[in-house]
DNA sequence: AATTTTGTGGCAGTAACTGCCACAAGTACC
DNA sequence: GGTACTTGTGGCAGTTACTGCCACAAAATT
């Protein structure tokens, strides 16, 4: 890695710790770009070249928490598909532990702010579809989209209960375990299914 | 109902209807509010008051759907939960295949556009923290939250899965068809569920 | 008919974002 | 080590979504 990458690479993480910093302190509506550029040293259109959108601030650390732990799962040997699914939960999970102030801060900033959250929710939508990518290629019947697209989403179900869980406990909570009593509740069928019938 | 109310519920209809005839032809990005304001003659200002931004005009018709079907689950008598799902997913659907013409132009705009796909997340997710609610008074144990949210989060998902089937067969597909057969996977346990274990 | 309420729309302003261009810092070649 | 090429930086002007404010008009109320 050359000078001009490190730089890079570090004028990006000091451009989002600025941002963070804002953000939490005088909100996110009130934080204006040119105040994060100018915390960071850095003229406004060069901030725009490492973050597309104001949005993408906040919700960068959680893309690629997600689609990191995706690759893992592409370059892993095959496994059964509930152990490789219980595998990449537990990798995100992991992920996101690396930096639990973060993940905290980006619920703070989400919580309260519209766009913020549907743009995490557009993050999590995507990942969806990629996953079930993956999850269909591990199908007994390739082609079965429904069943691809549900298992994809009850593995981000169950991540998004399990941090919204731990964010709820102050970040006190264990992720592992708190993943595990969550996947234990679908294995038991604890979980009520809608089903036709008369009152 | 003054003439007042029924002018601007007539205005707000006339609006819609140019934006989503402007979206469909040029694109959603290349559509100005001013060009829509001018199709339904009235001034910029006055569109705002009746749609507050520019992606609303595009998501409205998802998020009355649902939060619709949501009021009728409130106001009829108590179900058995699984009974009461089951209806409240076929009011969504119901509510949709009013205007199927909608939900394809819909989908058309959302898929390419990323803040609209955004908008459309957070509706969603706004409905299930509500439907989650709904399902916690209705738990042997209302504080068990979890239970709840991945129960809310499952119907979420059927709607999805159902809705996407549906717009990937042109709107020709039945609905409430997709969605008995998409819930009979579920119930037959055909969904992998994530399982720690050693490959 | 007079008054009060309420929707309309114009104007000015803010802030996110983009394209363009000159410049400088890093890299590669000799 | 100096020169030429590449690539990140940042300033400037411009577009567009969106807001607050205010004057006006249409509708409801008395």
């Amino acid at each position: 890695m050359g000078i001009r990458e490190l730089k890079m690479a570090r004028t990006r993480r000091l451009i989002s710790d600025k941002a963070f910093e804002l953000f939490t302190c005088n909100g996110y509506q009130r934080t204006t770009i040119e105040q994060i550029a100018a915390a960071a040293e850095v003229g406004p259109r060069t901030l725009y070249r490492y973050f597309p959108t104001k949005e993408t601030l906040v919700v960068e650390f959680v893309r690629t928490s997600l689609f990191d732990a995706l690759e893992d799962l592409r370059s892993q040997p095959p496994a059964p598909l509930p152990v490789a699914l219980n595998s990449v939960i537990g990798k995100v999970l992991d992920v996101m532990a690396t930096d639990p102030a973060r993940v905290l801060a980006v619920y703070e900033i989400s919580g309260p702010n519209g766009s913020v959250r549907a743009q995490l929710g557009d993050v999590l939508w995507m990942w969806r579809d990629a996953l079930a990518g993956e999850v269909a290629q591990r199908l007994d019947d390739p082609s079965d989209h429904v069943t691809a697209q549900l298992t994809a989403a009850f593995a981000i179900n169950i991540i998004e209960v399990v941090v919204r869980s731990w964010v709820n406990s102050g970040g006190t909570a264990d992720m592992r375990t708190l993943a595990d009593e969550t996947m234990a509740l679908l294995r038991d069928g604890k979980i009520p299914v809608p089903t036709p019938g008369q009152a």
